[in-house]
DNA sequence: TTGAAAGCGTTACCAG
DNA sequence: CTGGTAACGCTTTCAA
């Protein structure tokens, strides 16, 4: 009987409707991802990690991408009427929205971003201390005069990036630096580089960089529109440790974030907020990995 | 009253309920998109864009991506569970999987595939043509001895680019080229490059890769380890128009694919077999685009 | 114009 | 253990 039945379903091509069970299982099995542009380099990695980890606990993604300078809201809704298991944010969303699916009890976590005075899922990385540990390099080798190339205003990353540099050059008595604000594309590395240079006093002898891209902008300038010798006269360092930073010819000195295990990490999270509804929020913090690369001299100085 | 309603509605965080919706009027508004690895460069490009045309019409975008070595038989499965509206797939499917899908009338489309001995929808760049235009520049401008990086076996793609660089080559009179296997990452540009170069007889004067990554790799590898002036002494061309081909330190010679186009083209096709399934396959055919660069010696030889 | 009922494909539940 | 029935939340249809 059994096996008669069996055969009929495959004869008629019968396959269970996810659908329909989700109605009555209140289980849609879908968790929604939520990022502001792919072609950051840095997103990709994360969405491809995301989408394994989730396949491999039987739950699938639902991409929403977020229009450059379209209307959020209506994208969140979005989200709410698919009935989501979970949500995965990484994308700029005001607290109001992160609030909405807290009063929905969607299990939410935000990815390399958090809130203010407020605690939220989260998994982020250290930039500050990031941002610490690379300006301490960079002043132990010698590095005096820094300037920075900043990410956009409402990059929450970008800002901590930019402020950890900004209190440990404070700290150790140097300068203040020189901060340009750029987009995080290649061009604005580009941009930022000539400001910095046409800005009148000494140059700056380390350029830090609010992510990877522009780092490889301004060496890229740097080393082909000024000849200027990169690490020699000019040491440039990043944020990110994308693919294209570890290439030949920039093989970037950065500080890289474990991708793979924070993307791990977000998945675990958002299960174990479906399997435990009540627990308590939690923020994992990772360490950026310091990356030595070859655009920053970084031996001591000897004389 | 209706007022009234409205209100209470509000109140109640009430938001219609897309699943239940699907059930009755047998339509998801999900689209499946099919990739098998998202760290090409090139895929996030096309799912950035096919993400934003969807949800342009509504649709959103339920992310497959293929475990490398894993079961697609069982990942098609879960597509079909999910009655998604259509399905877009820029992986390596076998026929059966292909027929399967046209026979629950699912609209399917190929993204820069085809299958062999049957029409089915599609969206491809024409690689024949292309590989062909690369050659005759390239041997116009005085090259004679050909060397090809090729793309890994199973990808189809990638064997209409060597096929046609190799039969313009033989129609040309000119050498045969060597061929050695790549897998489209950094790496294997670079070691194809080394394969090249430590075979016995005269060097190659252009190197002609299966994508821009490789072609990166390879460009890399000359300069930086063999210390190979390129263009100069070496030319290196790729395909696709990644992002970081266009970078200063390469600024490479490539073939680029309309990636906003196809993927237009591709949302376009799905939607409009939603809305008249019975309308025969169709096969968009694009042209790429020839990046000049600077990694191949185009000009004229003059002597 | 408003209200009630049927039905989508599944799972859950409760008798038999 | 088996079989039938209700229920999930919506749209559609039909009657009042």
């Amino acid at each position: 009987m059994r096996l008669r039945v069996m055969k009929a379903a495959d004869e008629l091509a019968y396959t269970p409707n996810a659908i329909a069970r989700s109605l009555i299982t209140r289980r849609s099995n879908l968790v929604a991802v939520l990022i502001s542009n792919l072609t950051n380099l840095y997103y990709p990695e994360v969405l491809s990690e995301l989408s394994q980890q989730f396949a491999r606990q039987g739950l699938r993604v639902l991409l929403f991408t977020l229009p450059h300078e379209g209307d959020v809201d209506k994208m969140v809704a979005q989200v709410w009427e698919y009935q989501v298991d979970g949500v995965i944010a990484a994308a700029r969303l005001n607290p109001k929205q992160v609030a909405e699916f807290e009063r929905r009890h969607i299990p939410f976590v935000l990815f390399n971003r958090t809130l203010r005075e407020r605690t939220v899922n989260a998994v982020v990385c250290d930039q500050i201390e990031g941002a610490r540990m690379l300006v301490s390099r960079l002043a132990a080798a010698g590095h005096k005069r820094f300037a920075i190339i900043s990410g956009p205003k409402d990059s929450v990353v970008g800002q901590e990036r930019t402020r950890g540099t900004r209190e440990k050059i404070a700290e150790l008595g140097l300068a203040e630096p020189l901060v340009v604000q750029g987009n995080y594309d290649y061009e604005s590395g580009a941009r930022g580089l000539r400001q910095i240079l046409q800005h009148r006093g000494r140059h700056p002898d380390a350029i830090i960089c609010g992510n990877d891209v522009m780092a490889i902008g301004c060496v890229d300038t740097a080393r082909h529109e000024f000849g200027i010798d990169v690490p020699s006269k000019l040491s440039v360092a990043g944020f990110d440790g994308v693919e294209p930073s570890t290439w030949l010819s920039y093989n970037l000195t950065t500080l890289r974030q474990p991708v793979q295990q924070m993307a791990q990490a977000a998945a675990e999270m958002v299960t174990s907020i479906i399997n435990n509804p009540s627990a308590a929020p939690e923020k994992r913090v990772f360490a950026a990995q310091f990356i030595e690369g070859g655009t920053a001299r970084l031996g001591k100085i000897t004389d």
